[in-house]
DNA sequence: AATGAATGAGCATTCATTCAT
DNA sequence: AATGAATGAATGCTCATTCAT
């Protein structure tokens, strides 16, 4: 189980620690939720898990939902928000002789390692953000007051630098995105079992991703 | 409700047409079950919906699960397997004239019709798919038998006419997969209420992977 | 499947012959009621062993329970009554050199052949008598009215006539009976896979049971 | 009820107490099975009488048919088998003066008194034991290991002691048996409203039983 | 007469949640 | 804080019965 560190960037972001039980029931919800979906887990089965009664669970989280966004939301806040941090755009403008393909290469790199280490929650986030509103307005909001503007300021950057082509920005992003978001998606969810000599696969990736948003 | 389509195709599929109740039920189901997940959805709910008893659903399905697959997995093998058909193959490669750009084009064009008019079942399926194994096999099967060989076929075609990179194919797969299905998911899923350009933003997203892949 | 001589009798009972229909209906429904009991069985089981459809039970016998009842009912008045009718009393009577231990060796002979050949409907009856107050009713009657008076009647004659002890004869009934059913269900019920010797056994009990009831 | 005393006995032999709403299902339970049979009783049913929620009783039982074995079960091994137990038998056969008669007519006052207790729970048992396996197996085992063996021991010794003629002691048995059984049975079931001079009807009973088993 | 689709009440069981300890 | 017994609404499913064909 992989999910032990959710416990490190929870307490790290969250005023109060978890307690042990809490620990043991969030890391036994990850787990089973990813496997067979939220509404699909009871709260029993949790406990069981955990090796907590039953209503232990309830005096920390209340009800079900909100263990389950207990457990997304902050990934998304704190995970899919700072992946463009101002120091981090801050610095690609600065570096005179960047490309938009080191950009996206850093990005992948970085997003990579991390998904690696938080697939469950991930696949969480993927299956409940359609349901839950919630999810879906943080989700939103997240991705166009954080990711979005700071993404297209890149671009734009990298258009004006002559780097790219002259696209509209959307379109760039939305294929950039795309194609990092599939290559992620292929690694580890369709084929998580095939031999992946994963540092060619992301080079030819890139390299296919930048020839075509390359002038030539 | 655009379901009301999915009678044709089951009918002209299926040796048995659908009764009159049977209709109303699966047409409920699919609403219900893409809008709320399978396992979060009653059958009491559908019943309800769909005008007609409960006991009727299971006199139909025998159970939940059978209803979801009935729904599903015809959608699987009328929809997905015959988008590559031996005669849309065979004239890929007759047409002398023809690039890979033409072929993801038609691609394209063929499968953009087809989700905007299956979207419910096709979401239904994407979440779905995950959690019930007839799925999963039924698909790798679908895919790997009839879908996978068949585009192979057609990359290392136009590779060996020179049309496109030598990179693996399968990495050229993946790329074309991803581009086409990301820009559905964008086009459909992530923003179904933006206007959008349909012809601009698949002629400059064709045109991005096409140049990602083409020899210079 | 020894029950389709229920056929014979009924039809012979009857005003109304059965149908091939409900020929099949009462044999499945008597081999399952038998194996299952009556509230565990379902109507629709025994249209489906019948091989007919579940509709067609109900025009027949419009509840699952008169199908009950027009199984077993008929099976008390015309088995239990009439073993010892009155022509067969008489007998019993006229035959000066007649005793009792020829008179209960006479019944069990008789009633032995019966229940081999119909002791599915009697399992079920045996079941069934506890919970229907109609069977219970009908029992009562068929028993106090036909087979108590002239029980006791050839106790009572064989008692004047010196040939067993002077108890009340009540008890003589009880332990006759008791012995008697006490046989057959030990034979059929009990332990029906046994290799029984049946006529020694039979000879065995009559004896020990005679010995205990003569007079010294 | 009579059947609060269900409570003694299955305290006194399990390690964990009953709670009070486990009592109180156990008798609502035991009432309504042995009043409609366990197939026509419903849990809500159940519920309602022992005034408990319909979940609690799941709680406890996990399955209807887990009540029924809880109820039936220990009254198997716990009533039916100790009626024989070695002391019982030891004492038998050092008494020098004692006679078969001396032994069944304590077994009979024996089980009397325990059966004038505890009637639902036979009258469960004897209407079950056909139907479920569990119940059957357990009844074999307790019976042939137990009962079986002992009793034929207490009849082989009173037959090399010259008391009870020759025949095949499994005779002797099912003779025995049949004529207890058959009087509880009359007793109890078939006619409890008759006004019974018990001692007098049991001492009869024996008297024809051992009449016709004595040597003379 | 026979069918079998349709019904909706009822079933055993599970669920998220509460609360006294 | 933690428990786990208790709840009762809800669930997926079955049932005996009806009725149009």
């Amino acid at each position: 189980m992989s999910e032990n560190n959710f416990k490190e960037w929870y307490n790290s972001s969250q005023t109060k620690p978890m307690s042990e039980k809490q620990q043991k029931i969030v890391d036994a919800a990850i787990e089973i939720f990813s496997e067979k979906g939220f509404s699909a887990t009871s709260t029993s089965e949790i406990a069981k898990k955990a090796g907590v009664a039953e209503g232990t669970i309830f005096r920390h989280y209340s009800t079900k939902k909100n263990l389950l966004l207990s457990i997304v939301m902050p990934a998304m806040t704190n995970y899919i928000a700072p992946f463009l941090t101002k120091s981090f755009v801050a610095e690609v403008f600065q570096q005179e002789h960047s490309s938009y393909e080191g950009f996206i290469r850093t990005i992948l790199q970085n997003r990579y390692d991390f998904v690696k280490e938080h697939l469950s929650v991930l696949k969480i986030f993927a299956q409940e953000v359609f349901y839950h509103d919630e999810l879906q307005d943080q989700f939103k909001e997240t991705f166009t007051e954080e990711v979005y503007p700071k993404f297209l300021d890149v671009i734009v950057h990298f258009q004006e630098k002559g780097d790219i082509i002259d696209v509209s920005p959307q379109i760039v992003l939305r294929m950039t995105m795309t194609t990092l978001i599939g290559f992620i998606i292929s690694r580890f969810i369709v084929l998580p079992n095939n031999d992946w000599d994963d540092d060619l696969e992301m080079e030819k990736t890139i390299h296919i991703l930048i020839s075509g948003l390359k002038k030539r």
